[in-house]
DNA sequence: GTTCTTGCAAAATATTTGCAAGACG
DNA sequence: CGTCTTGCAAATATTTTGCAAGAAC
């Protein structure tokens, strides 16, 4: 995406594309797995963390991101794939690797939905799966 | 639970019960919704959080507590509810309210399975939903 | 007496905020 | 100017470990 759509993307979703925000939605798009603040402060040591952190708030404030508990101590973010503003439509299941502590997009397998109970009002899901990935399971 | 069948109860699970264990068990027990560290501490000021947190670490080891991750800061605790030691048998979903920051066990809904791609190995299954939960959704 | 458990203190890790300087318009 | 954004520093929150004293067997 080149910087041009990729302001006009931002700008969209409301949100003004300054330079910081640019740089780290690219970090978000070369990232091949959810990844965290501390992951995105190496791989842009130019910017702080207090401005990645604001960022990526910003981000999530805006359906720009998903931010995912994985059970590592740090949260994950990576880049909402719908145009949608409904975060939930674009939702899949992740997995956790408890060896190699990544977390994996399960990008085909989505979040099967549920009978909320009344009254609960849904803003976002997460389906988290832990155990061992194909990797680090043949490694055992 | 009387205290001879709690103690029989653990050793069953490959734990000594030790007085802190008996106190936090009870605590979990007693607590209508999974619990953080910090509550726990609260309500048994007795106990050291370290001592309460290496219990926690152990139940979780030995399948007695599921231990969730909902987006608030800190960790929650629950009793699991089988007597399997497959911690996935007794999975039902959790809601999150991001407004009260309590989370509730939705005990009625089971968590729906997923067809896992070929090599990952499961452990355990977390499912969160987000958003308002009935009382906070009447106040808004 | 050897091992397991506990409590205190403090380390380690992450997240979040205050504030002043700078950019933008 | 006035507002929004950024970077540095530091506060906060939480989890986790070191270690010596104590309990259990």
């Amino acid at each position: 995406m080149d910087n041009t759509r990729l302001e006009r993307m931002l700008i969209n979703k409301g949100v003004k594309p300054t330079s910081n925000r640019i740089l780290v939605y690219k970090a978000l798009m070369n990232a091949p797995r959810p990844v965290s603040l501390a992951d995105i402060e190496c791989s842009l040591e130019s910017l702080d963390k207090a401005s990645i952190f604001r960022v990526l708030e910003l981000f999530a404030a805006n359906d720009i991101v998903h931010v995912l508990e994985d059970g590592s101590r740090s949260l994950k973010y990576e880049l909402c794939h719908s145009d949608s503003h409904h975060t939930v439509d674009d939702r899949h299941v992740h997995f956790y690797c408890e060896r190699c502590m990544q977390t994996f997009c399960l990008e085909d397998v989505s979040v099967p939905p549920i009978d909320t109970p009344a009254g609960f009002i849904t803003r976002s899901v997460n389906y988290m799966l832990k155990g061992l990935c194909p990797d680090c399971a043949g490694k055992e």
